[in-house]
DNA sequence: CACGAATGCTCACCATGCTTAGTGTTGTAC
DNA sequence: GTACAACACTAAGCATGGTGAGCATTCGTG
């Protein structure tokens, strides 16, 4: 690294975000997971879903999702099934393995306040950068997913 | 997508990440770019550069510079060569091609414009949630590459 | 019931990131 | 001048994002 300073706004956000997923990283390897399924994984802490719902509320894919959902089933974190009533469904459950990962991962110094620590150690205001980066995400969100599909 | 706002923060910093960069991509495709070749292309419009040094600056892996600049080799953007007083680096310049694609998109319409726009259109200080973003990159850029090396 | 549209998911492929493990070149110490 | 370390880059493989295409199932309409 070295500059950053001259860098544009957008090359900034790709590189903190890259950044801080790895210092997430470090912390999750250690529980068999990854920054994403962690994700997936706190979606499923609300109850089963399939994997069109998980998709469309963490804003990735369905192919995506797909994928992921087969390794993290590979690993034991999920289970699959085929909903009886709707064949074409598949309904995704946390195991226990997975929601026993999640509570040591969110228990064990969440990531998250690390960020706000190191904002707010230097005069940032980090419920403002918070808020900023709600209205970029849901601005081109709604850009991307016009429907604004809600539920 | 949909709610976002119970998300993690650094969950909404990645969102955002790939949010923006998508919206970018759009333009750039149309000029046979990407999100991260045209990084390259701004780092090499200051002059030609070795790989390590083009990894280093953009804080990336050097390995993944290599395979960028195949490709970006391969599409006639970049020209590398041998420096022959050290036969082990590749000396990368822009060819004509690669300075004419990155005026093109960096005049149509700049991308950062538009994230500056989306957030001073809300109320939110782009310059703040700029300078915040930097203290993040620079924060954890330490930490992963305490060498701290510039140049 | 039959047919076409919509739905939910999978496959295959590309682009970036990472990691570990090389290869070849240069510099240095003896 | 020869051996060893450091350097610059390459190769191969995993994980996550995207895309387009396709398959099976269900729904809606007649």
């Amino acid at each position: 690294m070295s500059e950053g300073a001259d860098w544009p706004t957008g090359r900034l956000l790709s590189t903190a975000a890259r950044l801080v997923e790895h210092a997430w990283d470090d912390v999750l390897t250690g529980y068999g997971l990854t920054h994403s399924r962690l994700v997936i994984l706190h979606l499923l802490s609300a109850g089963p879903a399939t994997q069109r719902e998980l998709a469309r509320r963490s804003g990735m894919e369905e192919q995506t999702m797909g994928r992921m959902l087969r390794g993290m089933e590979e690993h034991g974190h999920v289970r699959r099934e085929r909903d009886p009533a709707d064949r074409r469904r598949s309904v995704v459950t946390a195991t226990d393995d997975g929601r026993r990962a999640l509570d040591e991962v969110v228990g064990s110094g969440s990531a998250d306040d690390l960020l706000a620590d190191v904002l707010a150690g230097s005069g940032h205001d980090a419920a403002e950068f918070r808020a900023a980066l709600l209205h970029v995400v849901q601005h081109f969100a709604r850009r991307r997913w016009p429907d604004g599909g809600q539920g």
